[in-house]
DNA sequence: GTCTATAGCCAGATAGAC
DNA sequence: GTCTATCTGGCTATAGAC
């Protein structure tokens, strides 16, 4: 593997601005509204530049999400070092740290409509990848929690992934942060609750 | 108040048949994606025509969102006449109503970040009006299932009724759909009982 | 009020000099 | 690789005939 030169050292902080820049706008505006113009004038470099790194808008967008990906997947890692913590403890501090996330204004979200951006995505080995390994991660420990009853064992395990994966964007955390009568650690704790408690099983 | 006019009627309901290709079309694609042109090719009209009706695609919206809100108001009399039901069966209902509306693709979803769009929402009284019907009923609800227990006391009622609006624009149910492994009935069960438990008073 | 045709604009993408 | 300037297509909205 060769080195990385200084030069090539200088484009990837670039990229990595680049990324920064878009994850944010993804997580405030949006795809649909946030445009290659304000990507540009927030890296402070000319939209053709941009054009450079990434050959379209879509593929920001999966830089982005590669992005998150590989912070989850870190953040996994983090998890299953400590092994004292139950595979319900693990799914529910995962949650809390994607709900913290999103209340940071650092949670991507994008429309499952868009189908060009569907395609870039799906198309995308570096996305599919990491995706299905933190799937397969999280599947594990939803499995163990149904095993030991703490997340209700009738609930087939895809319909709890589906469920954790929809809390990391559900809009209430910014209605409520919106509303101005809650700090953002009393809002997670209640949005986690709410999650986690309807997944654990029914005694 | 004036009769109407058999030609006013027959204004009423091509309004109504936009209104409902305007509905259909939000549930599909959502605001960003849908085109003032889809619509009217699928009204069958010209896209002037539309316009004569109604000022703007932001209009357009509203008046889909509008017709949503007197839906919903409409169900929830419904329940008020049931008056064996209690408060918590009545939320209960009304969330697996909308959960069944929006995998019949018949629910419009809005981007909450889309200023202009929120602009003519809130500048429109029949929205606010309605949205504000709707909002003190399910609140009241809310504050009979908190007084028997049922729903968890501790919850301030705002965060059960945001919880319950999002779940009408919940994206589980559609990614259980799209992977055809369940029948509608079953993903309408599992949502409703993730939400409603998540929601109750844990013992 | 309905149509055809088009204006006006905006955003994604590119050309070409440096 | 970066820039300025421009192209291009698509979308909202409107003009004007009927």
């Amino acid at each position: 593997m060769a080195r990385t030169s200084f030069r090539e050292q200088i484009l990837n902080l670039r990229e990595d601005a680049i990324v920064s820049a878009v994850n944010r706008l993804l997580a405030e505006k949006g795809f649909d509204l946030m445009t290659v113009d304000e990507v540009a004038a927030e890296v402070g470099i000319a939209k053709a530049s941009l054009y450079k790194h990434f050959a379209s808008k879509e593929a920001l967008a999966a830089a982005a999400m590669v992005r998150l990906l590989q912070r989850t997947q870190e953040r996994l890692a983090q998890l299953v070092a400590r092994e004292d913590a139950s595979a319900f403890e693990r799914l529910r501090d995962v949650t809390r740290w994607a709900l913290e996330l999103q209340l940071a204004g650092e949670m991507p979200s994008l429309p499952s409509q868009n189908s060009s951006l569907r395609a870039e995505l799906i198309g995308s080995r570096a996305y599919t990848d990491l995706l299905m390994a933190v799937s397969d991660t999280l599947g594990e420990w939803i499995l163990q929690a149904q095993a030991d009853a703490s997340i209700d064992p009738k609930l087939p395990p895809e319909v709890v992934l589906y469920t954790l994966f929809a809390r990391a964007c559900d809009p209430v955390p910014g209605f409520l942060k919106a509303g101005g009568q809650h700090d953002d650690r009393q809002i997670v704790d209640w949005v986690q609750a709410t999650c986690m408690n309807g997944l654990a099983a029914r005694p």
